[in-house]
DNA sequence: GATGCCGGGCT
DNA sequence: AGCCCGGCATC
C-alpha cells in the first residue's frame, strides 16, 4: 500500500515488465499532446516476447481506447516527465498545502524543469499559479493518504468516498482479510478490493485478455485474504495463466505452510463479483489509483527465483505424503482425503472456480529442500498432528502450530468431516488461514468468521499477550526514554521478547 | 483503564 | 528507515 507511489508517474523508472496490465499510465490521447491518464488494459507481444504495443484505456469516461507503442506512454516504466514536454492546459498533479490537488500546466520550462501550474485550491476563490518543479509534477494523480482524502472534490474522490459508505453485504467477506479488522477509516483496503473496473462492461474484450483481467482481479482479492506470499495465489496466477496445465508447479515458494483458503467469500462468487470489481457500476470514474501496481506482482515473480527444489506435502492431518508435483498431491489429496467431486465435472477449469474449486489445495503445502531455511515448523507440525486417521474422517480437533510463535493451538472443530470445511453460504464458523510464512517474515494470520457471534477465545492472527512485561510497563510512563525504540514506537518490544518460545526462533 | 502492538501515515 | 499515532485486542 505504501508502495502505491509506484504509480505516479515520474516517480522513478520502473521496468514495465511483468504484468503491467492495469498499470496506470499516461499518453496522448488527443491531438493537441496532452496526457490523459488510462491504464494498460492489453499488451501486444511480438514472438520473441518483446512488448511492441500497449492497450491504453483511458479514464475519460468515454471508455475508449487506442494503442501505443512503449515510447509514447508516460509512467512507471516508460517515460518520465523529463522526457517530454508538457502542453499548456495539461491536467497535472501537484502537492499542495499537504494535499494532492490538480492543476493546468501554464507553461513548463525543459530547461529550468519548472512547471508553472494553475491550481484553484481549497477555499481559495479563483486560480492561482505555482511554480514548481518537474519532479514535483505528477500527470497521473497519485494516491492519497487517507487523512488527505476527506476534503477532495473531484468526483472520482466522491465515489469513493460514498462508495466506502456501502456497508457490507457483499463487501464484507472480502474486508475481513486483515488479522484485525480495521474501521473503513483506513481505507486502504477497500479500496483495494475494488481493484479496477478491469472487467468492465466493455465488450469488445479479446479472450486473452478478458482471462486476464479475471485472473487479476481474483489475484487482489485473494491477496486481501491471503498473505501476499500465499502459495495458493501463486497457484492461482500459474493456473490463471496456463489454464488446463495441471502440471506447471505453482512458483517455488518458501512459505506458505498450507494453501490458505481464501475467505469463505461469496463475494468471489459470480453475481457479487462483477459488481465489485466493475466500480460498482460508476460508468468510468476511475477508482484512482486501485489498478494494480507492479508490486501487486511484484513479490510473486520474485520469490520465483528461488530455484531450490520443492515438493509438495500433503497437509491432511496424518498423512505425510509428499510428491514432486503439484498435479500429483492435488490428485493425491483428491483421491485419499477429499473424495470425487460432487456434481462437478472433474474438469480443472479454472474460468469455472467457484467457491469450492480447487479445495486440494488447502491441503498441501509445497516445501523447498535444500533451502537453508529449511522451515523447522514442518517438522514441528507433523509430530502435533494426532497419528491416527487415515482417509476421509478428520479428527475433531486441529492441532496447529504456529511457527511464529511455536505455539499450539488446538481448534475444537465442530463435527465436520472434513477439516476446514468452510460453509459457503450460511457459514457459521468459518476459518481462513493465510499462513506464516516459513520463514517467519510475515505475521501469522488466520481468522475467524463467527455469524453465530461466538469468537473463538484466542485468535492467533494476534500475539497473544504474553506474561512478559515490557518496557512500557517496566519503566513507565514517566521513564518514557528508557523503553527501547520499538516500545516508543508503539511496536513489538525488542527488549523483553517473550520467552523461551521466541528464543527458540532465532 | 492500562498495556501491547499492528497497520499505516509522515518525513 | 525512523518516527509517530489511531485503534484494536487483551490483560
Ligand atoms: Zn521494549
Amino acid at each position: 500500500m505504501r508502495q502505491r507511489n509506484g504509480l505516479i508517474a515520474g516517480a522513478g523508472k520502473r521496468l514495465a515488465k511483468r504484468s503491467i496490465i492495469g498499470t496506470r499510465v499516461c499518453a496522448p490521447s488527443g491531438d493537441d499532446g496532452k496526457l490523459c491518464a488510462g491504464i494498460i488494459a492489453a499488451v501486444k507481444t511480438a514472438a520473441d516476447g518483446s512488448e511492441t504495443g500497449y492497450s491504453i484505456r483511458f479514464d475519460d469516461g468515454t471508455g475508449g481506447r487506442r494503442e501505443y507503442r512503449a515510447t509514447e506512454l508516460v509512467g512507471p516504466g516508460f517515460q518520465t516527465l523529463s522526457d517530454l514536454r508538457l502542453m499548456a492546459g495539461q491536467r497535472v498533479y501537484i502537492t499542495f498545502n499537504g494535499r494532492e490537488i490538480s492543476g493546468d500546466v501554464v507553461v513548463h520550462r525543459p530547461d529550468t524543469e519548472e512547471v508553472r501550474v494553475s491550481i484553484m485550491p481549497h477555499g481559495h476563490e479563483g486560480s492561482i499559479e505555482v511554480i514548481k518543479k518537474l519532479d514535483d509534477v505528477r500527470v497521473l494523480e497519485s494516491r492519497k493518504s487517507a487523512r488527505l482524502m476527506d476534503q477532495d472534490t473531484d468526483f472520482a474522490r466522491l465515489a469513493d468516498m460514498s462508495d466506502r459508505k456501502r456497508s457490507s453485504s457483499s463487501q464484507n467477506a472480502v474486508e475481513i482479510s486483515g488479522s484485525r479488522k480495521r474501521r473503513p477509516s483506513s481505507s486502504q483496503d477497500q479500496d483495494e478490493s475494488r481493484e479496477e473496473e478491469m472487467k468492465d462492461e466493455d465488450d469488445d474484450n479479446e479472450p486473452k485478455e478478458e482471462e486476464m483481467t479475471e485472473c487479476t482481479a481474483a489475484l487482489v482479492l485473494m491477496s486481501l485474504s491471503c498473505s501476499p506470499h500465499s502459495p495458493s495465489i501463486q497457484g492461482r496466477i500459474t493456473r490463471c495463466q496456463q489454464p488446463e496445465s495441471l502440471s506447471t508447479s505453482p512458483s517455488t515458494s518458501s512459505e506458505g505452510a498450507f494453501s490458505c483458503r481464501s475467505s469463505p467469500s461469496p463475494p468471489l462468487s459470480e453475481s457479487s463479483s462483477s459488481a465489485a470489481w466493475s466500480g460498482r457500476g460508476l460508468p468510468s470514474v476511475v477508482d484512482e489509483g486501485i489498478g494494480l501496481t507492479d508490486d501487486d506482482f511484484e513479490d510473486v515473480p520474485k520469490r520465483k527465483k528461488s530455484d531450490c527444489r520443492t515438493v509438495f506435502q500433503c497437509t491432511w492431518p496424518g498423512c505425510v505424503m509428499i510428491t514432486t508435483t503439484v498435479a500429483s498431491i492435488e490428485l493425491h489429496v483428491r483421491q485419499n482425503h477429499l473424495g470425487p467431486r460432487l456434481d462437478k465435472s472433474l474438469s480443472d477449469d479454472f474460468t469455472n472456480d467457484s467457491i469450492d474449486d480447487h479445495e486440494e489445495e488447502f491441503y498441501y503445502t509445497e516445501v523447498e529442500l535444500g533451502a537453508a531455511s529449511s522451515p523447522p515448523t514442518l517438522s514441528h507440525r507433523d509430530m502435533a498432528r494426532p497419528p491416527h486417521e487415515g482417509k476421509g474422517c478428520a479428527p475433531n480437533k486441529m492441532i496447529i502450530i504456529y511457527p511464529e510463535y511455536q505455539k499450539t493451538l488446538i481448534i475444537p472443530r465442530p463435527g465436520s468431516a472434513c477439516p476446514m470445511n468452510i460453509p459457503s453460504t450460511s457459514g457459521n464458523t468459518a476459518v481462513n488461514w493465510p499462513f506464516a510464512s516459513l520463514n517467519g517474515q510475515k505475521q501469522i494470520k488466520m481468522m475467524y468468521q463467527n455469524l453465530g457471534g461466538t469468537r473463538f477465545p484466542s485468535s492467533p492472527m494476534r500475539k497473544a499477550r504474553g506474561e512478559t512485561k515490557k518496557c512500557r510497563k517496566v519503566y513507565g510512563m514517566e521513564h518514557r526514554e528508557k523503553w527501547c525504540t520499538q516500545c516508543k514506537w508503539k511496536k513489538a518490544c525488542t527488549r523483553f521478547v517473550g520467552s523461551l518460545e521466541n528464543a527458540q526462533l532465532a
